[in-house]
DNA sequence: TCAATGATGGGCT
DNA sequence: GCCCATCATTGAC
């Protein structure tokens, strides 16, 4: 689950995106001030600006040098609502935080939040209490114009809080956890 | 329900 | 200038 002070919520949506194999990938073209932290340490967060109006979060999940990350693209409220509420308008708790830029916006996560270390303090991934038993389902990638068949979506399948793009069943497999 | 569209700013050519 | 890993709103069915 994804910690923000005292909101929290459990991510049910991400993209993984490669690095330089990957022309999706920020990090495609390499090195640049932006880039940075996706070349840093895994476990940090890459913050972006999107259409000049959303941040989106990202997980740097490769070797410091290496670039590669995974785009938290929904979550499901858990704690906090209330808060999250106050900083985004939604009725139903569903559309609260089923989109990249609408989960930055409840949860308060802005670029100010760039290159932050996401396994301890106040801002963090953590394993949630308790997890029931979940498949994963893949699917292409969503939003994107290049590299936009590569099956790198992964979301909780049946879950009802993933985003907007997220009916995308036509494509999508299953992997079964408990 | 679903497709089309404008808002808006930083990064890159 | 042009692109963009988005979203809320609009208007047709």
């Amino acid at each position: 689950m994804l910690v923000h002070g005292t909101t929290s919520a459990r991510i049910v949506e991400t993209e993984a995106y490669l690095g330089l194999t990957d022309e999706a990938s920020h990090a495609w073209r390499g090195r640049t001030p932006r880039t940075e932290v996706i070349f840093g340490p895994p476990g940090h967060a890459y913050v972006y600006l999107i259409y000049g109006v959303y941040d989106c979060l990202n997980v740097v999940s490769e070797p410091e040098g290496s670039p590669g990350c995974v785009l938290i693209r929904a979550a499901e409220p858990l704690t906090g609502i209330a808060a999250m509420r106050k900083r985004r308008a939604a009725e139903r708790l569903e559309d609260l935080a089923s989109g990249p830029g609408k989960l930055t916006r409840a949860l308060g996560i802005t670029l100010r939040h760039n290159g932050a270390d996401l396994t301890r303090g106040s801002f963090t991934i953590r394993e949630p209490g308790q997890a029931e038993p979940f498949e994963i389902a893949v699917s292409p990638r969503i939003g994107i114009t290049r590299a936009a068949d590569w099956p790198l979506r992964f979301f909780i399948g049946g879950s009802r809080f993933v985003s907007r793009g997220g009916n995308l069943k036509k494509h999508a497999e299953a992997v079964n956890f408990s």
